[in-house]
DNA sequence: GTTACACCTTTACGCAGCGTCAATGTCAAC
DNA sequence: GTTGACATTGACGCTGCGTAAAGGTGTAAC
C-alpha cells in the first residue's frame, strides 16, 4: 500500500504540512517521490510515523524524537526519564506561579489581610528577589555563590526583631554619616563611628565578617552609581566621604 | 532622574533588547526621545515597568499585559482570574502528560506486568483512540457525533467476554465472507450469512440497529479504501461483494 | 584634535512547530 | 478541453526576545 502526503495525513490525524515540515526537517522522509515530485510513503513510513505521533504526545520535542526513532540503540528509557524531569520541573514552576496569582487576586480583592507576620515574610522575600533581580549575577560574580545564598538565608531566618534591629541600624547609620560628612574628615569620630554601624549592620547578612571584605564592599559602593544614588542622594559626594571611612576603618587606608 | 535603555535595563534587571522590544510593540514607550535618538525614561516609566515585569513573572503574555497597564480601568482581578484558569488547565495537561510518561517507562522497563485486565482496557482504549484519529472527524460528520460517541461508550463497557466474542465474530464473518466470494453470488446463503454475522457484530458496538445505517456502513466500506484495503487483501473485489450482499440482506437491493 | 571606548541606533535573522496563503503543476474524470 | 481535487515549493506569521551587524554619539584621556 502506498500512499500521498493527503493520504496519509489523513490515516494518521495530522496535517499535510506537518508532513511536509517532518519531511524538512529529515524526521520522516517519504520511501520516494515520483516523477512529478509528489512524496510517496509506504508501510515503513506509517509505522515510524505512529512512533512519532506517540512521543509527540508525550510531549517530547521533535529533535529529540528524531534521535530515538533514528537509532535504534538509543536508550528511550534515559531519553524518557530527562523528558520527565523536565516535565516536573514546568510543573513545579507552574505551581509558583498559580500561587503567586492567587495570592495576588487575593490581594487585589482585599480578601485577605495579611497578618504582620505574613507581611513581614513577604516582604524579606520580596527583599531577596528583588536584590536578586537587581544585583544577583553580578555580585554572584564578584562574591562567589556561597556568599549570596549565606546571605539570603540568613535574612530569611531572621526574626522580625532582628529586621528591625538592622533596619534601625541602616537608618542611624544615614544620620550619622550625614553628620559625618559635614565635618569632612574621613577619619574622624563621626564617621569611624558611622564606619563601625555598618559593621554591625553588616554583620546581620554576612555570616562571617572580615576587614577585607568590608573594604571591598565599601569600593563598591563607591564605583556603583546605583549605590552612590541612595548615598548621595542629598549630599553628593557622601558615597565617597563613606567609603573612605570604612577604608580607614578596616586599616586599608590611612 | 533620567536613564538610557541601558541604564533602566540594568535598574530593572532586564537587557536592553527587551526595553526596545517594548518599546517596538507600544508596551513601554519612553518619556522622550532625544536629538540623536536615543530613549530617555524618566521615574513613571520605572514604575510602569515594575508593574509590567510583575505580571509577566506571573506568566501573563505581553499583550494582556498591555491591556491591563493601559486601561486604568481594566477588570485586573478577572484578568487575572482568566489567567489562573489557564494555568491551571496546563497543568492539567502536563499531569496528563507526566502519568503517560511515567506508565510508558515502567512499561518499557518491563516493571509493570499488566494483569489481563489492566491490558484489555488499556487495549479497548486505544483501539477508540486509534479509531478516533484515524476516523474520528470523518465518521462524526457522516453520522452524527452522538452515534460515535455512544459507540465508544459502549466499547467502553463491554466485559472482556462480550468483547471476545465480538472479535471472534470478526473472524467468523472474514472467514464466511470468503467462501462466499467464490460463489460469486451476493445473494445466495453464505453471502448473506456473513451479512447476518455483520449485523450481530454491528449491534455490540451500535446502540440501536437499522437496516438503513447497516446498508449505510457497507457503502463506506465499498466507498472507502482504508476498509477495502482489509476486505479486499486476499481476494480483491471483496469489499464491494460484501457491500452487495448487505444492501440485499437489508433490502436496499433486490 | 583625535583617539579610544563605551553606549546608542536600526535592521534583521533565529528559535519551535507548524498554520496559512500564494502561485503553479498534475491527474483523473466528465 | 475543462473542471476540480490534489500535488509542489516558497514564504510570512506567531511569542519574546537573543544575538549579530553596521554605523552614529558622548565623553574622557592623551
Amino acid at each position: 500500500m502506498e500512499y500521498t502526503v493527503q493520504r496519509l495525513a489523513r490515516l494518521a490525524g495530522v496535517s499535510t504540512r506537518t508532513l511536509r515540515y517532518y519531511d524538512e526537517i529529515g524526521l520522516l522522509k517519504p520511501a520516494r517521490v515520483n516523477s512529478s515530485g509528489y512524496r510517496i510513503y509506504s508501510e515503513a513510513e506509517v509505522d515510524r510515523l505512529q512512533q512519532i505521533l506517540f512521543y509527540r504526545e508525550l510531549g517530547v520535542s521533535l529533535d529529540r524524537i528524531k534521535e530515538i526513532v533514528t537509532s535504534p540503540s538509543f536508550d528511550e528509557v534515559r531519553a524518557l526519564r530527562e523528558h520527565r524531569e523536565k516535565l516536573l520541573e514546568k510543573r513545579r514552576q507552574l505551581d509558583l506561579l498559580i500561587a503567586n496569582v492567587d495570592k495576588t487576586i487575593a490581594l487585589k480583592e482585599g480578601r485577605i489581610e495579611m497578618s504582620d507576620k505574613e507581611r513581614f515574610e513577604g516582604f524579606k522575600k520580596r527583599m531577596i528577589e528583588d536584590n536578586e533581580r537587581r544585583y544577583g549575577k553580578e555580585i554572584r560574580e564578584k562574591y562567589g555563590k556561597e556568599t549570596v545564598e549565606k546571605s539570603n538565608a540568613k535574612l530569611m531566618n531572621m526574626t522580625q526583631e532582628e529586621y528591625d534591629r538592622a533596619t534601625s541600624l541602616a537608618e542611624e547609620i544615614r544620620v550619622t554619616l550625614t553628620e559625618a560628612f559635614k565635618t569632612g574628615d574621613p577619619a574622624g569620630e563621626l564617621a569611624q563611628r558611622a564606619a563601625d554601624l555598618h559593621r554591625q549592620w553588616l554583620s546581620f547578612y554576612w555570616d562571617s565578617y572580615t576587614r577585607e571584605a568590608h573594604a571591598g564592599l565599601a569600593q563598591m559602593y563607591a564605583d556603583d552609581e546605583r549605590f552612590t544614588a541612595y548615598y548621595d542622594k542629598d549630599q553628593p559626594g557622601t558615597a565617597a566621604f563613606f567609603r573612605d571611612a570604612i577604608l580607614i576603618y578596616t586599616g586599608m587606608k590611612k
